[in-house]
RNA sequence: GCUGGGGUGGCGGAAUAGGUAUACGCGACGGACUUAAAAUCCGUUGGAGCAAUCCAUGCGGGUUCGAUUCCCGCCCUCAGCACCA
């Protein structure tokens, strides 16, 4: 054959628009095949394009996606845009570019170098979250999810500057200072909507039993969600005719109260103070420490005495009542009893504040197995006693409490889904009518600059409008919801994205999720899985899933960082562009080295001289066609196969980079053989397919085959077996390697044994010592203990 | 502090129903080809030692004929969460 030159820019230019001009990915819903859907997160596409990390999961799904369609599954690996958001706003504030444009811009660039990366996705599927058609769809599940009460407006603390006269994020607000103007930040209540996923608390919690997801990512999620079981009790005011209720998960220590708690915000003992007390609290009040600084001030427990008392309903003893900012008003009952002798937090405050500490049980390791030293339980443990001291206090219940609280969805943005509520003065809170959806973000306004309004109000004719129940005139919620909702439901999308209708054919839909492998970054561990799992459950609730889990199997991918080890950012100038790449090295080469460069959920840094590595593989992949051979070997038809089983159980077991020096090892060995039949060659290059698909396609081609390598079949795998008859087993001396012999195969113990007591080097170890035991394995080891 | 990962050559990393530790690759060194270089190919490459051999999978114990793998006790490190009563 004559010899031609592997020239990866010619190779791949030809083959993806080849794939592309015949639809070589499309996916069929209807298919009677078994389904496979594999899904990646979908990227914000943000205006500084790809870089070399992104690439990875798009890789790792890719080459699931390849192996399945091989195997004869119908698979579905789409893509689409999570394309709105604060940067694209950023962008436009600074430049006064339509967000629009700049995600049709950002986008396209996306798809282009994906493209480019060989990734085999139906594009026909493409989703794109700020396009009304999808967003239309985030209005239609509010107001399913309002219908049920499940979406409520309230009141709500936000970090507000007065300066800027605008809402900040956490983020923006670190020290209490705001990040653009330096002005001290406030806190201030304003209404905001809320998804009620409270509601699903349990069945979040309990649902993520049998999902095949990291246990890291369901360990975060349980934590999040935060489940105690306690007491919900009730002190008397102290000569008062007046109650306050706490919750303690350790009831046992009731006895050991000496002082009472309240968050700055619980307000229901306010007036009961006298006038001092009031002033040193509001005082107190005003002056809290913002969130952000509490973490540094953690050993510091401030608080303010209220000048009142309550008495512990076990010993009738006066405790007395603090205002402390330690304590959550958002938890619990938004107050504690301080039991400063068996709780941390408790015990700084006491000592700061000079209260009585009074040990009640004696502390064990596992604190179950604590006794009690006081009270008519001395002597019990915990559990008992917890059991007996709820019981027998009048005012105390058993009560469940969760840390996870309601969704804040509003946001005071523009570059978002409007949300679907009219507010009329005769009818009040009016939802939009659906057949009025989607409710567009409105096209006449060009300033985005943030005003402390929420932007969509610039904009006269999107809210004045006249109420949807009464016509009279009304005016509309400006606000837009926050991004996760996009999120939460996108998957369900691909499958029919183009009905306009619902958010697809629910029977293909039931038919295609939940998604089978999904892979994406575990920064969204809690955030987005969480809020994807709540909407399914809602969404199956509503009877318009048959599922109630969306992601059958997570799986999180290892950032790439730079080559200087840390994470790629423009400001280290150690980004390596995809684009950069792909023309440097071409797709196949990317894909293969950050396959190999280390497992795949694992951290690593981008080393350029070994991609140089992968590339001189490549190359020597492309000249096996040229000592392909007519010849039989049995060696190599064994090795063939084996490599086939490998590649399918590691790809199945998402060990991507074992795959890779699987390959190696394989070309290493036929090399050595310097022949390889054309059979043999045409498998290996379809196991290679799902990893390197330009190189394989092209050879395919080139020793005559059919379009496409990508379409063909999975090779079965045989009963062949290995023809040499003889093989070289280890031989160990107490358990150190002092040799190796070669054996028959399936020899017994006695003629293994013999073989090793002629061989000159082994016997002169074991001289003329007595033999105690022989331990054989057969065609495995031998081990003789003397 | 809590939760979950990890500690194996110069580097990225293999190997766990206990069975030749260091596969595969990078780098390095030596050689071939070349006027030369690149590319390619062939060797060598955990440490010590002339060698037999000894020592090495974070540290210390244990179980076993045999431990990177199992058990007990530590250390270090990365990530996430964190005043949640």
């Amino acid at each position: 054959m004559k010899r031609s030159e592997y020239n990866i820019k010619e190779i791949e230019n030809k083959w993806k628009k080849r794939w592309k001009d015949e639809n070589l990915y499309r996916t069929d819903i209807t298919s009677k095949k078994n389904k496979y859907y594999v899904l990646d997160m979908f990227p914000y596409p943000s205006g500084a394009g790809l870089h070399v990390g992104h690439i990875k999961g798009y890789s790792a799904t890719d080459i699931v996606a390849r192996y399945k369609r091989l195997k004869g599954f119908e698979v579905l690996h789409p893509m689409g845009w999570d394309s709105f958001g604060l940067p694209t706003e950023n962008f436009a504030i600074k430049t006064g570019k339509n967000p629009n444009i700049v995600t049709e811009e950002n986008t396209s660039e996306f798809k282009k170098e994906l493209i480019n990366s060989g990734v085999g996705i139906d594009w026909d599927r493409e989703i794109t979250t700020s396009d009304p058609d999808y967003y239309k769809f985030n209005q239609i599940i509010f107001l399913k999810l309002y219908k049920k009460g499940l979406a409520y407006k309230k009141k709500s603390p936000v970090n507000w500057c007065p300066s800027c006269k605008t809402v900040l994020s956490n983020e923006q607000s670190v020290g209490g200072i705001c990040e653009r103007c330096d002005s001290k930040i406030e806190i201030k209540n304003i209404d905001q909507w809320f998804f009620k996923i409270t509601d699903y608390a349990d069945r979040l919690l309990n649902d993520n039993k049998n999902l095949d997801w990291p246990e890291s990512t369901k360990k975060m999620q349980e934590k999040w969600i935060g489940k105690s079981i306690g007491a919900k009790i009730k002190f008397k005011l102290k000569d008062l005719d007046k109650s306050i209720s706490i919750f303690t998960t350790k009831p046992e220590t009731i006895y050991g109260t000496t002082f009472i708690a309240l968050a700055p915000e619980n307000k229901s003992l306010d007036n009961l103070f006298d006038s001092n007390t009031k002033k040193a609290i509001s005082e107190y009040r005003k002056n809290l420490t913002p969130q952000s600084e509490v973490e540094r001030k953690k050993d510091v427990k401030t608080g303010v005495f209220t000048n009142l008392y309550a008495i512990n309903p076990t010993n009738n003893e006066p405790i007395p009542i603090w205002v402390a900012d330690y304590i959550l008003m958002e938890y619990g009952t938004g107050a504690i009893m301080g039991v400063p002798a068996h709780d941390k937090r408790d015990m700084l405050f006491a000592q700061k504040h000079n209260i009585k500490i009074e040990y009640v049980l004696n502390e064990k390791k596992p604190y179950e197995k604590s006794i009690m030293i006081k009270s008519d339980y001395k002597g019990m443990n915990v559990s008992e006693a917890r059991k007996n001291i709820v019981e027998s206090i009048k005012d105390a219940e058993w009560t469940t409490q969760y840390k996870l609280r309601d969704w804040l969805i509003s946001r005071e943005r523009f570059w978002g889904t409007p949300i679907p509520i009219i507010y009329c003065k005769n009818c009040g809170e009016v939802p939009v009518d659906e057949k009025d959806l989607p409710v567009l973000i409105p096209d006449d306004i060009d300033d985005y600059r943030p005003t402390g309004k929420p932007p969509l109000e610039k904009s006269k004719k999107f809210t004045n409008v006249k109420c949807p129940k009464c016509k009279g005139k009304a005016k509309r919620e400006a606000k837009t919801m926050d991004t996760f909702v996009d999120s939460s439901w996108y998957f369900l999308r691909f499958i029919d994205n183009k009905n306009t209708k619902s958010i697809g054919n629910k029977e293909y839909i039931n038919h295609w999720l939940p998604v089978d492998l999904y892979i994406g970054g575990n920064e969204h561990a809690v955030g987005h899985l969480l809020y994807s799992r709540f909407i399914t459950k809602f969404l199956y609730d509503e009877k318009i899933l048959n599922f109630d889990e969306p992601f059958t199997k997570l799986r999180h991918q290892g950032l790439i960082y730079g080559e200087d080890k840390r994470k790629m950012s423009k400001r280290w100038g150690n980004v390596v562009t995809l684009k950069f790449a792909i023309e440097e090295y071409g797709a196949d080469a990317i894909r293969m080295y950050e396959m190999f460069m280390a497992p795949f959920k694992q951290y690593s840094s981008w080393e350029t001289r070994s991609i140089i590595g992968i590339n001189k593989f490549l190359t020597r992949i492309w000249n096996l066609q040229y000592i392909t051979s007519k010849s039989k070997n049995n060696e190599e038809d064994f090795l063939t196969n084996e490599l086939i089983k490998t590649i399918e159980n590691n790809i199945e077991k998402g060990k991507y980079n074992i795959c890779v020096s699987e390959y190696m090892k394989y070309v290493n060995r036929v090399e050595e053989l310097n022949s390889i039949t054309k059979e043999n060659l045409e498998k290996f290059l379809i196991i290679l397919s799902p990893y390197a698909p330009f190189i394989t396609e092209e050879i395919w081609e080139k020793i005559g085959n059919t379009y496409s390598i990508h379409k063909s079949k999975w090779p079965e795998i045989l009963n062949i077996e290995n023809k040499n008859t003889h093989i070289l087993i280890p031989i160990q001396i107490n358990g150190k390697f002092r040799g190796e012999i070669y054996i028959e195969k399936d020899s017994p113990e006695e003629i293994v044994l013999n073989k090793v007591l002629d061989d000159n080097k082994l016997k002169e170890k074991i001289k003329n010592n007595e033999i105690k035991k022989v331990i054989y394995i057969k065609n495995k080891i031998l081990n003789i203990v003397i």
